[in-house]
DNA sequence: ATATTACCTACGATAATACTAGGTTAATCC
DNA sequence: GGATTAACCTAGTATTATCGTAGGTAATAT
């Protein structure tokens, strides 16, 4: 069985990220100190569960959330949804959220740098993004509308 | 001959449309009207002359620069340099600028749209990048510093 | 013991980027 | 008119990352 997929483009948020916000998504709505397992996760939120292992490994060697083996565990979250930025959960799976390759690989990344007059502005984006996604927690992404 | 090159993540801007605009910089600081070689930008860029053929293609038939062939031929701007958006150079070649699949695609380019907590944190991320873009011009952007 | 669930390593399919190759058309100069 | 210059066109390729698959091992429950 195979899903066509919609043409996709490079972007700065991918799939990955955006499944670990869904999964962040829905343990933030679960009872707190549950622990759901992954299989209802991924059957809900209609995503592969072995692709969903690999994001969840991040998360939870990052301390984002508790997992617990065996029959009654799963996951959970760490602490209350306000605890979360996007920007941590996005930043975790992504990598990077830097929107040009000139700015990912840290301040002396590229070569042009000191003289491009670009430069200036893809920090300037930089910048803008992260604040953007670091001034919104899960809580507030939670509150529909 | 393969030089290598460092490694890239997907990025909202790619080298595409960084190559666009590093020509577009380029032309802006010749005198205006005087025509210039492919051949010259490519070396002093030290950008692909031939990748470049495929981009100065889009930014002529797109009527952002003037073409003609032969000797004393070569591009140029067609404005000048305030008349061009950042975010016109970008899109063109680009594409599109969104941030995540979900809005790429017009409206309803996702199926979870309607119901998605993340859609409305995409649709203002991807204003606030559209604005960004639109709000610097191609003058603005040789004000060095 | 057995079932459940997280965790780990490796491999594969697809698609886009960033090129390369080799030509054709149009303009200028001698 | 021929040679040169330079834009334009079509096609192919190498690399890479994403997204997902496959099959196992470790830990916790009944």
């Amino acid at each position: 069985m195979s899903i066509a997929l919609i043409a996709t483009k490079p972007m700065i948020v991918s799939t990955k990220g955006r499944y670990a916000l869904r999964v962040m998504v829905y343990l933030a709505q679960k009872a707190p100190g549950e622990y759901i397992p992954l299989k209802e996760i991924a059957e809900a939120e209609h995503i592969s569960q072995k692709y969903l292992e690999s994001i969840m490994a991040a998360l939870s060697k990052a301390d984002f959330v508790d997992a617990v083996h065996g029959k009654g565990g799963g996951y959970r979250l760490n602490r209350t949804p306000d605890g979360y930025t996007i920007g941590s959960i996005l930043k975790l799976t992504e990598g990077s959220l830097s929107a040009v390759s000139c700015t990912a690989n840290g301040p002396e990344g590229c070569s042009r740098g000191s003289c491009c007059e670009a430069k200036p502005m893809w920090d300037k984006l930089d910048a803008m993004i992260d604040g953007f996604f670091e001034g919104i927690t899960l809580a507030e992404l939670l509150k529909k509308e």
